[in-house]
DNA sequence: TAGATACCGGACAACACTGTCCGGTATCTA
DNA sequence: TAGATACCGGACAGTGTTGTCCGGTATCTA
């Protein structure tokens, strides 16, 4: 279950040995749109959801089979890294732009988990995995390249270490569970407050 | 399924009509003592695993069959809510005795997080019901009646309302989410610590 | 001691989700 | 135009959990 999985088709057994490496004869729907139609099916149910939602749900959402979910996700965390691998790349791509600061980052972070039970479950590793610790890594190693300045600026409170930054997000985010989409903003920004801690949350999709 | 339940039995149909009423035939193993194992296995289960873990899990745990699990609490909440009663009452009665100030209070609250994951589904209301809410209600309703002493003493950051204690307590439990046993205490110690509120964080079982 | 009672606990059916398999079909090549 | 290819999508088997049912048994009454 946990292991590789190829995809077998009839043609294991090739009926001409030599023939045109990668040659893909598009089906009717092409490959790639169903792929795109997935990841989009998957942001919304893993967002209102989270990321331990029916994959069948997700299928459904997007109008396919789950066959071909299963061909271009096999498992499950295929699927969420897909999905939020995006936005992990868009933290990391504004903490290496200039000018931009902790409370920047911790916004857009902010935004990504207000906007998403499925990125909530994700920082706060609630399907504990290797690749999704990764993502969780690479976040949190962006805010850390700020901290510094973010110190020195009074952004945060004295004292505040890599380790108590993560800890915050942690609070902030795990402050969100059971809240309503309405108050969700609202309730991340007086919880950011509560920590004396600076951001500038973004108000478009991000 | 979420309605009642009655106990069918074959006893539906009274063979003497008129009997006596609550007059109890003590099975082999007592009820009583079915029932108390029950509740003691649950807060095992439930406290490892949360309140969402496998009922088949309790029941193997207690010894007993499922048949007398269900026969005891028909519905989870049924089960959860008689775990985490006790606990609620420990705060409340904590709260009305004198001389006890919000930081003991928050300090037991945060004992209990610390202690048991499915104490953390209960504040965080990862089942939502009524019932469950309303153990949560009266966990808000304990600590509201300290807030005023706690702010003219300055054990909370001027300014601290009742809603922002509620979202404190919510982000310190909330920061423990995947957090392993033997990290648990301090963790949440820090936590209380960025948000610049006292608690006193007693030892024990509590 | 004999009969009746009520509880016990495991077996069982129902249900939901996951992951695999296979017939059908549109596209590409000749 | 005809054949081959590779993808599509629904059906299906496997697995785990929930909630119900029923035979077995210890205790109580007469």
């Amino acid at each position: 279950m946990t292991g590789v999985l190829r995809d077998p088709r009839r043609g294991d057994v090739p009926r001409v040995p030599a023939r045109r490496e990668g040659a893909p004869n598009l089906g009717p729907r092409a490959a790639a749109g169903n792929r795109a139609a997935l990841l989009a099916a998957a942001r919304e149910v893993f967002g209102s959801d989270g990321t331990g939602a029916p994959l069948s749900a997700v299928a459904k959402r997007a109008g396919v089979g789950q066959g071909s979910l299963y061909r271009h996700f096999p498992e499950r965390v295929d699927l969420v890294v897909a999905v939020f691998e995006e936005q992990v790349v868009a933290v990391e791509e504004l903490a290496q732009a200039p000018g931009v600061g902790l409370p920047e980052l911790l916004g857009l972070v902010t935004r990504h988990a207000v906007d998403s039970v499925g990125f909530v479950d994700l920082v706060r590793s609630g399907v504990p995995d290797g690749r999704l610790s990764g993502l969780a890594e690479r976040v949190a190693g962006a805010l850390g390249t700020r901290l510094p300045d973010a110190t020195a600026s009074g952004a945060v409170p004295p004292g505040t270490t890599p380790d108590d930054l993560l800890l915050a997000v942690s609070m902030v985010v795990g402050g969100l569970s059971g809240v309503g989409a309405a108050d969700r903003t609202s309730r991340a920004t007086r919880a950011w407050e509560l920590l004396g801690i600076e951001v500038r949350i973004p108000d478009a999709p991000a």
